[in-house]
DNA sequence: TCAAATGGTGCAATCGCTTACAGCTAATTT
DNA sequence: AAATTAGCTGTAAGCGATTGCACCATTTGA
């Protein structure tokens, strides 16, 4: 970075006017008299002129920057939601910066903190679960901060998110509907909020309220192999249905069975309930549950741009509805 | 943002020096002797203090941010090369501040302003194409740009790519060689330079060479259904190969093609150019020009940091290596 | 007609840091 | 022993903007 040609206090010379007058001109405050404002506004054209952001953050104490806080930008679940957020930042004119933290050394906290020192306007924070450290350094701080698709432990943080319990339990009844009743919920970490505290209990409210038997829950199915690599022990217990919480994991798990000589969905149906291009663009396409992801980023960042402005949230915590949608992998009865 | 708790000034006023001190020890300056390096480091412990980002580059000219542009964040293509910045970026200490493009109002010039507006000390520009108002908007600033995985017409801008005539002409030779004599190549956008300057030449030299007959290029298809939709022309004019640059045309295609009941790779063939996720999951899994994203965005960004030093680069433009990985979709003599 | 309100502008302090430069002490040369 | 040099620290001038306050000239109101 070199030396900025242009500054305001040559505009200000320029327009014989003092520098106080060309940052009203620049921030479209009303106390400036039309022709001086146009004088201004032709200098800095002009001299193409340019505010420098940094120099105004300092004496603003506000960056018009939020911080995106993603595990892995390559998994399209995220990828989709942070859509959501940039359009909606696009819109009020904030800057992302991205911090991805899955499988790093720099601890969360570090990576927080990194934003903070930045003077970050605020934080959106994606992830499977919501971090001791993260939520410990966002204590520590009065910069706002939402989580997008995130379940957390307590209710401290606004979020965005869907009913999981309920689209659990309606693509279960789906499946209990074709005539499956040795059911499986696969997920990546059953340690995790979202599952610990919402599609486990639901599967398991499940399987009590109709009697099943022989379901069970297979946890550290993170990616496609693993997924692959699980359907001959789902075999063996004779699985005949599964929701699977990841969308690569489901089609591991697909292909997996249709190379074993199983018909999905006739032998076999898989749910996935993450919906991203993946699950469509297999054959049999996958029946799925569809979290609006890109309107769960859209929202999140609304809820932030209100929380940045001081306005208040009418509600703290956001419920979007889902979609079941049936394709191939389910019978469609 | 609220009035920071504690500055500089707290810690130089508790630990007994002046601020200059202190800024030397936050910022590793040997110039320190032990025992006062050793009594600020505690008052900064105790005080919990942390510096602020945009005062310290509105002092030193440096922000420690890069901008990274990119033309959609869903993109697998995109993202991936994003990863492999994102990690050499941690590693040098730099944040990202990351812009989508395609399909917004905001030209590029004016997210580019945005981002020198920001003090960014360098950026990394991700697309099909090097657009025109971008050219501009480098060529007026002398922040350090580098190109990852984007053909420009011109060479001014550092750049990191693979061979992609070669890479062509190799995967339609193993088409050849598979017996498939009237071939295609698919592409987005005939006139973005990638395919006007590289993919198309080489197809149409390969052609020639061969003296091949009724093999053609077939633009605009940039999605799935665009895929899909293509493969009944294709059928009609008797095209058993075809080389397609977007993976999710390449599944679109190879769908509709099985839908209509071709064999494939026996009737047809199909070879894509971008090895993301999408093409390993399908089956069959699609012969790939495997390029290095994750290595194209590393180098990139480690290109970019030599620049931000002003360290000179020993070479202006890097090519990679590709691989062409055989999959199903190809015959595999 | 005079006081009060309003609008437009400038002054100067401030945001929290970095970094020449200078000065001082102690160590090293000559 | 005097002169350099090296090591450590402080002073203070920026970096490029925002913004509270004061001031003056007009309007407005009674």
């Amino acid at each position: 970075m070199h030396k900025q040609d242009v500054t305001i206090y040559d505009v200000a010379r320029e327009a014989k006017v003092s520098m106080a007058t060309v940052s009203r001109v620049v921030n479209g405050n009303n106390n400036v008299r039309k022709e001086t404002r146009d004088r201004v506004m032709e200098v800095i054209k002009r001299l193409h002129y340019q505010p420098n952001a940094v120099a105004q953050g300092l004496a603003s104490k506000r960056t018009t920057t939020v911080g995106l806080i993603v595990p892995d930008l390559t998994n399209l679940y995220f990828a989709e939601l942070s859509k959501g957020i940039d359009d909606i930042a696009v819109l009020y004119k904030y800057n992302i910066i991205i911090s991805s933290v899955e499988n790093r050394l720099m601890k969360e906290d570090a990576v927080i903190q990194g934003l903070l020192n930045k003077q970050v306007d605020g934080v959106i924070y994606m992830s499977n679960k919501l971090s001791e450290e993260a939520t410990e350094a966002f204590k520590r701080t009065d910069t706002p901060v939402v989580l997008a698709g995130t379940v957390s432990g307590n209710s401290e943080f606004p979020s965005v998110n869907i009913d999981y319990k309920k689209a659990d339990t309606e693509a279960l009844n789906l499946l209990l509907n074709d005539g499956k009743k040795k059911l499986a919920l696969v997920v990546g970490d059953k340690e995790a909020p979202i599952n610990r505290d919402n599609r486990i209990p639901a599967f398991e409210k499940f399987v009590a309220d109709n009697e099943l038997e022989g379901c069970e829950v297979f946890d550290g199915i993170k990616d496609y192999s693993d997924g692959y690599n699980l359907y001959p022990e789902l075999a063996k217990k004779g699985i005949n249905g599964a929701i699977v919480t990841k969308d690569v994991s489901s089609v591991g798990l697909l292909n997996s069975a249709l190379d074993r000589g199983a018909k999905v969905p006739e032998d076999f149906e898989i749910i996935t309930a993450s919906a991203t291009q993946i699950a469509s663009v297999v054959r049999p396409a996958l029946t799925t549950i569809k979290q609006p992801l890109y309107d769960l980023g859209a929202v999140a960042m609304r809820m932030l741009t209100k929380l940045m402005n001081d306005e208040g949230l009418e509600e703290k915590h956001i419920t979007l509805p889902y979609e079941l949608i049936k394709k191939q992998s389910t019978l469609n009865k």
